[in-house]
DNA sequence: GAAACGATTATCT
DNA sequence: GATAATCGTTTCA
């Protein structure tokens, strides 16, 4: 459940601009909302991964300010999701500790010795869960974006490619996403019809698990 | 202390 | 479609 969000029209593309809603609508007409209630991000992680499309997330990295909605998430649970990174034998490490904190924090990690990828932390506080942030449609900032990417497109398709468009490295490992440089806030809900799901993209457990959700048609999915 | 490998991307054929 | 880049984390000896 995606607090105070209004109903959007039939588009399910994500607006170009924060001006050009295109058939989207900020809650109540009025300013979008500072912050989530805190049990957004402590129901289950599946809810939580489905309710993060349409959310917005600005990130301020360096005082240059990007902003995108997001368009494609995976969940991923505890020790019991044999693709976790909290599925390891010896239980907390250093890398995996955040997931097993409280919600809205940050988890990043460093894939491939190359990319950093970037994770909602959810659940309650001891239980690791956390959801993947792997598509963005752009909102602000594409031109800083593009610098970023070395003007390389897409800008935000893929966690490596959004990590990078965003600035975000391991120094915001652990932060809280209510206050910047990072931060999650409310956007546009997106309905049912427009959802997708499939299996998460580069696992090998569990690969069939339906826990990938991504809005269809929308600019910013890294694979049909 | 060593070794394997990964929630990826870019570039090549 | 195949593969290099590149390194921190985890696991095992």
């Amino acid at each position: 459940m995606v607090p105070d969000l209004l109903k959007r029209g039939d588009n399910a593309v994500a607006p170009r601009s924060k001006s050009d809603a295109g058939g989207f609508q900020w809650a109540g007409g009025a300013a979008p909302q500072s912050s989530f209630s805190r049990d957004f991000l402590s129901g289950p992680v599946l809810q939580v991964a489905r309710d993060l499309l349409g959310c917005r997330l600005v990130s301020t990295v360096g005082g240059r300010r990007t902003a995108g909605v997001i368009v494609e998430v995976e969940a991923y649970e505890g020790p019991e999701d044999p693709a976790s990174h909290a599925a390891t034998k010896t239980g907390i490490t250093p890398r995996n500790a955040v997931m097993f904190g409280p919600a809205g924090r940050a988890y990043v990690y460093r894939i491939y010795g190359v990319h950093w990828c970037f994770n909602v932390v959810s659940g309650a506080e001891g239980i690791a869960r956390a959801v993947l942030i792997r598509g963005l449609s752009p909102l602000e900032g594409e031109d800083v974006m593009g610098e970023r990417r070395h003007h390389r497109l897409p800008l935000c398709a893929g966690p490596g490619r959004l990590g990078e468009a965003l600035g975000i490295t391991g120094a915001l490992y652990g932060h809280r996403l209510d206050k910047p440089p990072l931060q999650l806030l409310p956007g546009w809900s997106v309905l049912e019809s427009t959802v997708a799901v499939s299996g998460r993209i580069g696992v090998r457990a569990a690969a069939d698990w339906p826990y990938r959700f991504y809005v269809r048609n929308a600019e910013g999915v890294s694979r049909r």
